[in-house]
RNA sequence: GCCGGUGUGGCGAAAUGGCAGACGCACAGGACUUAAAAUCCUGGGACUCUAAAAAGUCGUGUGGGUUCGAGUCCCACCACCGGCACCA
């Protein structure tokens, strides 16, 4: 703690002005159809009031934060990093006449709550609404310009009503693969039903023999099946797989809550064991996951690292032939112009086929290194990455490219779930083939001839040209590698020996966790006459689904649900059972941002009419969206999902729910280091809020550095800024009337009998300014704006700080110039601000200000400075007046005494003139 | 290994291919003060030469290149940060 003396009052301000616009609403976003009050600050800008349509309001700007987890531990600095981001945009956005949503919640679901419930018993949802209320006390101690009536929380049962109806969206539909889009599955209902009610394009079936490999194995006739086709093609269906379990948190978890073998959340070891779980099919929309990403404004790396998590790869399947057997093995490669130098196979250990084509001498070879591999889990077996391993099968395959047996092998470098999980190898130009085939000794035959004669072939695996590829039907020798593969997958088509495919790494969504501090699933299982147990959807008139109260919240090591221990509530009086997982807590962030165009809608998840105003417009969906890097494949690419899915349906108007994106960067410690409490570099907002106030602490978030940079803390950086509100306060008020309320404040608490002793400085009139100072003044205006748009608001604050270090000078401060810097200011610094202007201005709030306008024709100077350069060194800067022709200050230039003794007895070989910018003088 | 980002004073940083270091921190000197704090003013890239001024040389991670001119563009490297990683 500084003993320093306090710059400005804040501490009197910024809790006064937060209750004014408190009790004024005075943020509050009107959409079509809302009731606007007359004596709101938006009804007075926009002359408007009354109930009003979505063409009676201006356009709309909808600015969003990423709502955080109210835990225990309160406010970071972090938070108020990108929330001050996006406060400042949306004043700034709402000053230029803008109608400004910018909306604040809480996506209160998740483990903390719930690991604390297990430990003192106390319900997670007391432990949240405690945590809700200390977030909220902080974030508005901070004076951000929420929308408070559009408050919600993912726990609030109006609000998980709407997510288990989405879920029961996602359930009844399915993807149609034809028209690239979601759709009812009653459709298929009707197409799988005898008398369909619209038979359509399904009338031979047609499309039932199609695309949809959920139906393999199946057709319409039988009837017997045709629930398990519905379920197998819903968006949301039931699966028995492999799913990452988590022992300590007696929970599953998804992909991308897998990191290196272990949770994302606590560092918990996690193992591969089969269970029956909820899934989302997010694979069907990879491709649009992947090209949309072309529409919307997000930073590169951004954009690259969702591409890479939906890992797209373009190339051929192709089958093999198993030697003496009916059976074909199916391969996924990228490279089928590689196909003449595959010289084995390789399938996963747990590929369907290993069993039966492996001959009787290698079966114990087989089946001991199948437990082996079994054994390990998935961190040991990238781990150990580097050794290859693997068993030859006995069985061999032929290659159709040329007719050659080639060994099948198993090895556990090739996954079981990418692809086909099965491979062919081709050591000479794959990295992990040629390191099997060195090491066991297989055969490696060079097929592409790298460009550069230099490099060596072996383990070559750039494009090049293609060599020893001809066999007796086909020959792709002498091509490039890309017409090389265009060239033989299209022979495998013809011969029906491949086709052309593409291949995602993205896998299935694992949509249900064994919790109890979620939202529970809308469904109920039943048995049908054969005791087949089946899942039926709730109607929607069954929402909410509420959880049961339990005393005991301790997840199993079973892997059975908490809430099944609620029999009463898990047994329904028709003899089903409710569904006992519930959802993660992804679903909840997964719609947010449209709760709050319309968040007290009690008939539906969204207006239409609102939906359409807000998510509209030039730039469809949101227009700007602030949060960590954290989220780019979790929360981000699930919304952008259920986006798609809901667009499909026509529940949603733009394909895309965020337009414009920035991740802020990370603030380190004081020390350059991550903040951790282990560490002690952890900086309280609170404490500096304190010390400085909140205006200081916003803007020395904003003038680190670059938003999306990662950036050290500074307490320093802190005060330098608070000095700099200090000077600000001191530029408009009169100093002796300072004097009056220090003494004042010793003896009187009330804030407003003390601010009402501050008086302005007699030196601000109402005078015209003089043009220096309205050059000053536009000079700022311009360079606020600028940086605004471009959110630079490090330069943006120093270009108010070079304004008030100019007009500190003044002897004489016109109101007019001394209002719009007020207005400047308002964004970063909204409670000193309104303080002053209100001493300035009889009436209206400083937020609705109009956004003035800089007149270039104020900043032109009559005479300019122009650097002189000789072969390229900086000798002079002469002035010359601005309208100066080349010629003119060419012999200026010539003309400076600076300049002479360089260019003296030597010649001027060329002179180059950039007007207005600078002379360079190129001599010999 | 692959992909993305970043390297500029003691520190945070700023610079449409045109005066490198705006703005701020820290520091130094001065004013005010009995004194300190606060405030106000002034000065700070390095080096050489000066008593000082003036002047000069070098300088944006490294090495090349393009250009009258490069922190900025191109090529090749190095370091750090983030993401992915046996994905065929």
């Amino acid at each position: 703690m500084s003993s320093s003396r306090r710059q400005y009052p804040f501490h009197l301000i910024e809790p006064k002005w937060q209750k004014v616009w408190d009790d004024q609403h005075a943020f509050r976003a009107f959409g079509p159809g809302d009731e606007i009050p007359a004596n709101h600050p938006f009804a007075q800008r926009h002359k408007l009031s009354g109930k009003v349509s979505a063409t009676q309001l201006p356009q709309k700007y909808y600015i969003l934060d990423m709502f955080p987890y109210p835990s225990g531990a309160g406010l970071h600095v972090g938070h108020p990093e990108g929330y001050t981001a996006t406060d400042i945009l949306a004043r700034y956005k709402r000053a230029q006449g803008f109608n400004v949503l910018h909306p604040m919640g809480w996506d209160s679901f998740g483990l903390p709550a719930e690991q604390y419930a297990v430990k003192t018993g106390q319900h997670p949802r007391k432990t949240t609404d405690e945590n809700i209320a200390t977030f909220k006390r902080q974030i508005k101690s901070l004076g951000f310009s929420y929308d408070w009536e559009r408050e919600l929380a993912t726990t609030d049962t109006d609000y998980f009503k709407w997510t288990q109806w989405i879920f029961l969206k996602l359930y009844n539909s399915y993807f149609d693969p034809e028209l690239d889009k979601a759709q009812p599955v009653e459709l298929l209902e009707d197409a799988l039903s005898d008398e369909p009610k619209q038979m359509g394009r399904w009338k031979n079936n047609a499309y039932l023999a199609g695309t949809h490999d959920a139906w393999k194995g199946f057709t319409a006739a039988q009837k017997n099946v045709r629930r398990e086709i519905i379920d197998r093609s819903r968006l949301a269906f039931v699966s028995e797989q492999p799913v990452w379990w988590c022992e300590q948190l007696g929970t599953v978890l998804a992909n991308e809550e897998v990191v290196d073998g272990k949770s994302e959340v606590g560092g918990f070891p996690v193992v591969r064991k089969p269970m029956r779980q909820w899934m989302l099919r997010i694979t069907r929309y990879a491709e649009k996951l992947i090209q949309d990403l072309d529409t919307i404004d997000w930073t590169d790396s951004l954009k690259e690292m969702q591409r890479n998590w939906i890992g797209r790869s373009e190339g051929a399947e192709v089958d093999f032939q198993i030697a003496g057997s009916p059976e074909k093995i199916r391969v996924f490669t990228t490279r089928p112009d590689t196909l003449f130098g595959a010289t084995y196979m390789v399938l996963s250990p747990e590929h369907k086929l290993v069993d039966q084509i492996t001959t009787p001498e290698q079966r114990e070879a087989i089946a001991k290194y199948k437990t082996e591999v079994a054994k390990k889990s998935d961190l040991e077996r990238t781990e150990l990455a580097k050794d290859k391993t693997g068993v030859f099968t006995g069985a061999y395959a032929i290659n159709p490219v040329n007719g050659q047996k080639i060994p099948i092998w198993i090895a556990d470098y090739v996954l079981a779930s990418y692809g086909t999980g099965a491979i062919m190898a081709v050591p000479a130009h794959d990295t992990r083939d040629f390191e099997f085939a060195t090491k066991f000794n297989l055969p490696i035959i060079q097929v592409v001839q790298p460009p550069d004669t230099k490099t060596n072939w072996q383990g070559f695996v750039g494009d090049g040209t293609a060599v020893n590829s001809a066999g007796t039907d086909i020959s792709i020798t002498g091509l490039p590698t890309a017409e090389a593969k265009r060239k033989i997958t299209e022979w495998l088509e013809s011969k029906g020996l491949g086709k052309k495919t593409i291949n995602y790494k993205l896998r299935d969504w694992l949509f249900s966790r064994q919790r109890y501090w979620g939202e529970p699933f809308p469904i109920v299982w039943k048995k049908d006459a054969s005791g087949n147990l089946y899942h039926e959807a709730l109607p929607e008139s069954a929402l909410p689904v509420l959880p049961p109260s339990l005393t005991d919240y301790k997840p199993t090591t079973t892997g059975e649900p908490p809430l099944a221990r609620a029999k009463d509530w898990v047994n329904l009086p028709d003899g089903s059972t409710r569904e006992t997982n519930t959802m993660p807590q992804w679903a909840g962030s997964c719609w947010y941002y449209l709760r709050y165009l319309d968040a007290k809608n009690a008939s539906a998840f969204v207006g239409k009419d609102a939906e359409k105003y807000w998510m509209g417009g030039k730039s469809a969906g949101v227009d700007l969206y602030v949060g960590g890097t954290e989220h780019a494949v979790l929360h981000l690419l699930y919304a952008r999902f259920w986006h798609k899915v809901l667009f499909d349906l026509g529940y949603v108007s733009t394909p895309e729910p965020f337009f414009k994106l920035v991740n802020q960067g990370l603030i380190l410690g004081e020390d350059n280091q991550k903040m951790s409490k282990s560490r002690g570099n952890v900086v309280n907002p609170d404490d500096v809020l304190k010390e400085f106030g909140t205006d200081a602490l916003r803007l020395y978030e904003m003038f680190m550095g670059p938003l999306e940079m990662v950036k050290p803390w500074s307490t320093k950086g802190v005060e330098g800024v608070y000095r700099f509100l200090g000077r600000v306060w001191r530029l408009f008020v009169d100093d002796k009337s300072e004097t009056d309320f220090e003494q004042a404040e010793t003896t009187s608490q009330n804030t407003d009998t003390l601010l009402g002793l501050i008086k302005l400085d007699p030196v601000i009139k109402n005078a015209a300014p003089t043009p220096a100072q309205l050059k000053t003044l536009h000079a700022a205006i311009k360079k606020v704006t600028e940086d605004l748009d471009g959110m630079r608001f490090n330069t943006a604050i120093s270009a108010l700080m070079v304004f008030v270090n100019d007009a500190m000078t003044w002897e004489a401060k016109p109101v007019s110039v001394m209002r719009d810097f007020l207005i400047l200011l308002q964004p970063f610094a909204p409670h000193l601000a309104e303080e002053l202007w209100s001493r300035l201005s009889p009436v209206g709030n400083l937020s609705y200000q109009p956004w003035p306008k800089f007149d270039p024709a104020l900043l032109v100077e009559s005479e300019i400075e122009i650097p002189v350069q000789v072969n390229g060194k900086l000798r002079d800067v002469i002035k010359v007046p601005a309208g100066a022709d080349n010629a003119t200050i060419e012999t200026a230039a010539k003309k400076s005494e600076k300049v002479l003794p360089f260019i003296d007895g030597k010649t001027i070989k060329k002179v180059i003139v950039v007007p207005k910018k600078l002379v360079n003088l190129i001599v010999s």
